[in-house]
DNA sequence: ACTAATGATTTAAC
DNA sequence: GTTAAATCATTAGT
């Protein structure tokens, strides 16, 4: 009813006719004395005011009646064009949606996680049954990472399905907007341009509960990474074969337990870990050690027995190579070994 | 269950 | 970038 009186009283601005006029009882009598086409907007306009007083048949056969009127498609345009100029323009301006950087984030964030994007679920489980059926290690965290696999596809499941539901809540919801104001552009000024954006009213704010879920998408991925990607959480004690090594390296390099980053890739490779893992082992060792020289003396002299005994077996197999003698590992005096502390 | 050992991370210094 | 130091989180031995 509101709308109505608004469009009204712009009518009088532009048809001769004032507010006044058109409250004014008398305002048909008045306009009886005028040409033929304003009796006609007249006799509209009181129909229009009186529409709300009637029966819903009345009204529908009285808005039938209007909308067959030959001056209807004449009016509607006016009425629209000043709708247009008057209420649109004030705040209308400030349209076209820039790309918001925020969902831009997001979505960029969810495509590198595989969240949102191609599907590839066949793949990675494959991907995981190959891997655990290749890795000859029992904890090489194939089943950590297929897990890991499997959560993460829960989320996308639980994401693609809500996002479904958002985008068909928003296309029958947009939909049923469409359908009132096409409808209701039958009794009031409703231009396209007007229908077109209230549905990009409707969509800015669809798209922002899709951010939410975006949002609360993101934040149940970056749970899981932490959950199941920070090593921590996952730690496995590296074989003992691969302790020796490193072990051996120290020990024989205690006066300088700092290896190159060539050797650091070398005993990765013997090891079969990491460089980062062997800088990390050496970084704990050397504290650990330096703080409790003590409880390593042990160690550190299994170890230099060993460097020992394995230089010995060397030097024995290169000297006497077609000896038939087995080198014995034991008889050696353990050498005495002092750290210098020089850390 | 408690505790020591241990691999990884964080922080700050260089 | 590396490193020392402190700390975290898990593993393993009791």
């Amino acid at each position: 009813m509101d709308e109505q009186t608004r469009m009204l009283a712009s009518m009088g601005g532009l048809g001769g006719l004032s507010q006044a006029d058109v409250g004014d009882p008398d305002s048909v009598r008045k306009q009886q004395s005028l040409g033929q086409p304003q009796q006609d907007i007249g006799d509209i306009l009181q129909q229009i005011m009186a529409i709300t007083d009637e029966s819903l048949d009345e009204a529908q056969a009285r808005k039938h009646a209007l909308n067959c009127h030959r001056m209807k498609p004449a009016l509607f345009s006016v009425l629209c064009e000043i709708k247009e100029k008057t209420v649109l323009s004030i705040r209308g301006v400030q349209e076209e949606d820039p790309p918001d950087p925020q969902i831009m984030r997001l979505d960029n964030m969810l495509l590198a996680e595989g969240v949102s994007g191609p599907e590839k679920g066949g793949g990675s489980a494959a991907a995981a049954a190959a891997a655990a059926a290749a890795g000859g290690s029992p904890n090489d965290g194939s089943i950590e990472h297929s897990d890991y696999r499997a959560k993460l596809a829960q989320i996308r499941q639980i994401y693609h399905s809500e996002l479904e539901k958002y985008e068909q809540a928003c296309s029958e919801f947009t939909n049923h907007v469409m359908n009132l104001l096409r409808e209701q552009s039958r009794t009031r000024p409703i231009s396209p341009k007007e229908i077109e954006r209230m549905v990009a009213i409707i969509h800015r704010k669809f798209s922002s509960i899709q951010m939410q879920l975006k949002q609360s998408t993101c934040e149940a991925v970056m749970i899981l990474r932490s959950r199941f990607l920070d090593a921590r959480r996952k730690r496995r004690n590296f074989n003992k074969q691969a302790t020796e090594v490193l072990n051996e390296y120290f020990y024989s390099h205690l006066s300088n337990p700092y290896p190159s980053e060539e050797a650091k890739e070398e005993l990765a490779k013997k090891c079969a870990i990491t460089v980062s893992q062997v800088s990390n082992w050496f970084g704990n060792k050397r504290i650990r050690y330096k703080k409790n020289i003590g409880k390593f003396q042990e160690e550190a002299n299994l170890y230099a027995v060993k460097t020992a005994v394995d230089a010995a077996n060397v030097s024995a197999q290169a000297s006497q190579a077609n000896s038939p003698a087995t080198p014995n590992s034991g008889g050696y005096p353990a050498p005495c070994y002092t750290p210098d502390g020089r850390l």
